[in-house]
DNA sequence: CTAGAAATTCAACAGGTGTTGACTTATGAG
DNA sequence: CTCATAAGTCAACACCTGTTGAATTTCTAG
């Protein structure tokens, strides 16, 4: 009874991998079925579809860190882009951005479950919406120049230059006055 | 004679209108053709493809501002936020992302034609391979903020305070000193 | 008015998409 | 072992994709 279960996780891993790297409508159900080592009727089954599957995806998986103050969100900010697995495990800004631009539907679910929720965090840590909107441009920018636009002047995450620009960033938009 | 080419033309207006907002792989050939009035089969017998009308597209777009001076730089890039179309006549520096996120190969057309082009520009302006990058990465941010996830805290253009953030991201980037 | 060329349409193709219902295999209790 | 039920496979569907060669319309020179 439980075995489906198992199955359905491993169809999850899959489509998180592929899905949040490519984006909804580049990637095949049959593709997400075989690297999970099923036929592609399961994912219909079990979730109801491809949106289904998709919105599951999205399912508790945006745990942004839960910090009381600035510097502690600054820390952490630091921490989640150099040590975060870069191969594609966990759901980048940058990713989430490319599931946003896709499909009008999908960038809706997108903004609804996790673009939100990360935004009133960095509000509540930071205490004003206009700062907390820079701080998340800024990042998302950042992230955007490294990895997709791929940026010179931009260096590869492990040399210092990397942390420096983000913690100069980062405070800028904090120091930002209206 | 020239008939073909006025048609060739509507055919790339809505082209441009299409995947520039949508995304290479979210708009289908039939529907550029029918907006542009004609048969689909004129588009592959013009541009050789998909990829060769998008290819086209591409052609030429890509003007930024001749400044000399960062100072110049700044109210040249203030405008262009303020003052583009923002129907979507012209190709945003968002829109150029949602086009690099879709597909790989677009992405480096993408990337070769215009992202490498900008950045050059901005390097000789600014003069510093890092903070061109920054300067990009900050404006990129801002805007994936404002239109595509609508985070709160980002006003409408028109406000004043759109262009206030504008301004002191960009002076942030400015000021990057290693 | 008419032949010929240019411009465009038509119909069909081959391949890929997500989804569905019927069938088959594995699992575990009695 | 037996059988009911859960888990998974198979084949087919209806539809949509980009592309192509032949037919057709539209234009233009003589």
């Amino acid at each position: 009874m439980n075995k489906a279960l198992a199955t359905r996780e491993r169809l999850l891993t899959e489509a998180r991998k592929l899905l949040w790297s490519r984006g909804f409508s580049n990637v095949a159900l049959r593709e997400i079925a075989q690297g999970a080592g099923v036929d592609v009727a399961l994912i219909s089954r079990y979730f109801g579809g491809k949106k289904g599957l998709f919105e599951a995806t999205l399912e508790g998986a945006f745990t942004s860190p839960d910090v009381a103050h600035e510097a502690e969100l600054v820390e952490a900010v630091i921490h989640m882009f150099l040590h975060a697995p870069r191969g594609g495990e966990a759901p980048s800004v940058l990713q989430l951005v490319q599931m946003n631009a896709a499909d009008a539907e999908v960038g809706d679910m997108v903004r609804a479950r996790h673009a939100a929720e990360m935004q009133d965090k960095l509000e509540r840590v930071i205490g004003d919406p206009e700062r907390a909107a820079l701080f998340m441009s800024v990042l998302m920018g950042y992230a955007l120049g490294e990895k997709t636009l791929k940026l010179r002047g931009i260096p590869a995450p492990d040399h210092p230059r990397f942390e420096a620009h983000l913690r100069h960033l980062m405070a800028a938009a904090l120091a930002y006055v209206r």
